[in-house]
DNA sequence: AGCGGTAGTCGAATCGATTCGGAGTCGGCC
DNA sequence: GGCCGACTCCGAATCGATTCGACTACCGCT
């Protein structure tokens, strides 16, 4: 089933059925159909190592996932999974690669091995190797999230500064004055996770040019710390009147919070965040967000990727994304003193 | 950098390199030096599209998933990112495609096209003409799930007629007379979906051996469904009192629900599932449930295809993972009537 | 001394595709 | 009639690895 036995039932030359397939060339329009009548008999398909081989390039991206031991988000999932039918779309495969930070087999097998035509690198720190490596290697790049220094690559991200100050100025608009954040865990801020660090930024910048108060308590990334976390506020921050979170993880627990607690939103607390849609809608009451596009993220660095395998020495692009805030029903004016 | 290069470098013939490289054949200790150290100064790696030709396999698994528009559960997510690291424990890559049923490119391209030495294939349904696709190409795969006919092929399942069996015992043994079940969506159900379909048999037989009442309510995938069900159990079947639950997806809306109509569990409604572990420990109280072991089940199916490809000729295998029920918080004696 | 065996190395074939150079045929045009 | 170009097609080289057969050198044994 190669393409010489194809060649061999269609009586011609193998150049001949790779012409007729490439249309590199032109092939009699017989000959083309004798080809093709014997190709769709067989059921023949070119195979990918060989014409790997001799093109030079593997039709493969390679997508660097977080390793599983941590519990990808579902923002991360549905990432994945765009990126994967977004490559399908052009007729490509996706290659996983579980990589954590320090350089692993998996990755350097990909990259050394030239197993892909490009990468996509997700969860990327600010500082992280593995840029170095596949500049070294010479092998287009997409970094999800970008690195201390931004210019050196292509990247696209979701700007959280803008997000959460955009949500901070909304409900200082409904006249609040104490607002919290609910921001990823300590333990990511602390190991230099560019979103949980954009979140800090934009929400002081913003409650500064307002001139408002703003509380930063921290919380873990899981249901039970977001329930946690509400008690707490409760507790230590009776007048703050407004949050804003980026924490999804947390966001079960916040729900429970809550009911249990019995929290009237937005009447006595308004909630206004950035997470996915089902999230935001899942939520009771349904939540004022900023909807973090997972899907179109998937395609805009496919997107990217692409052009960078397409022409390399192109200056580098960036995309920033920055959703609109959805109103829905969890934020309102504040509460009079 | 290929092998040509390092073969010039060390001052030997490709073969030699080769040799020294795979260990095939002996090679003085001396030139096996002189060529690991050009090696480790150029950083070389044999192409893979190239060793992929010559040996006639791919080091690679292929993996194919949902497409991303059906939203991937948490456990099908846990189950992914367990088979890429099994894989790479391995030393081997995980090729994605997205299926959805109906042959398409990707799933198209991956079988013929002989990228993978294997194939992984998730979601399958009891009729699925993938199956056959794979036999024909003679390719070694494994299902997660199992088709109508459970013997021609390797397989690997969870038990779920047997987990909800044992979830009614449980209940039963607690003196819960009428039992509801939650279980998957009723368009899974239609569509001839393994999982609902064995949830809803195990549930029947074990109602009929202990002589219950059972109730089975349909239920859609999703949070707001969840919460809807709820309502609906307590107004139209007040006499319900305990639940059994396959229904992860719409958990997150039985626990809204429950808090919101102050529902006391397990004092009025015990509640006994299937989930994966950090879904019940998230559910307050604690979940009552067998913890569907998604991180084994990746690298038990790895481990089952990889026999496949070492020898295909062997019988099949099959494993039907029944994880032990977990008792929690969630479950107590029936309140009396 | 002659013979067999082994360790170490090389050259060439091979995997299955793509692609370049060239060869043959045919028609049109001067 | 001869030449040029277009249209078809073929043969051979090539991509980068693995592997088989063969060749040399050296050792030990009779």
């Amino acid at each position: 089933m190669n393409i010489g036995e194809i060649a061999r039932r269609a009586g011609v030359s193998r150049s001949t059925v790779s012409y007729a397939l490439s249309g590199r060339r032109s092939v009699s329009p017989e000959t083309k159909q004798r080809i093709q009548a014997v190709i769709d008999e067989i059921g023949y398909r070119p195979n990918a190592a060989a014409r790997a081989l001799k093109e030079g390039r593997t039709r493969t991206l390679g997508l660097v996932i977080p390793p599983a031991s941590l519990r990808l988000t579902d923002m991360q999932l549905g990432f994945v999974a765009s990126v994967v039918e977004a490559a399908a779309r052009a007729d490509l495969d996706v290659l996983l690669s579980p990589s954590g930070g320090d350089h692993d087999r998996s990755f350097e097998r990909i990259v050394s091995g030239r197993r892909v035509d490009g990468v996509l690198l997700m969860e990327i720190r600010l500082e992280d190797e593995r840029v170095g490596r596949l500049r070294q290697a010479g092998l287009p790049f997409v970094t999800i999230g970008h690195t201390a220094d931004p210019h050196g690559t292509s990247w696209i991200d979701v700007d959280y500064a803008g997000l959460v100050a955009r949500c901070v100025h909304h409900l200082a608009d409904l006249g609040h004055r104490t607002i919290a954040l609910l921001n990823r865990s300590p333990e990511l801020l602390a190991a230099g996770y560019g979103p949980a660090h954009r979140a800090q930024a934009g929400f002081a910048e913003a409650v500064r040019q307002r001139g408002l108060s703003g509380i930063e308590l921290p919380c873990a990334d899981d249901p039970a710390a977001g329930e946690e976390w509400l008690e707490q506020l409760r507790e230590h921050h009776p007048d703050v009147t407004a949050v804003t979170t980026v924490n999804e993880a947390a966001m079960p627990g916040l729900q429970r919070g809550i009911e249990r607690l019995g929290v009237a939103v937005p009447g006595e607390l308004s909630i206004a965040g950035v997470a996915a849609r089902h999230w935001a809608e899942g939520f009771r009451p349904q939540l004022t967000a900023a909807d973090v596009p997972a899907l179109e993220m998937g395609s805009h660095a496919v997107e990217l990727l692409l052009e960078r395998i397409a022409t390399p020495t192109h200056p580098h692009r960036h995309l920033l994304l920055a959703p609109p805030i959805s109103l829905r029903d969890s934020t309102g004016p504040a509460r009079p003193d």
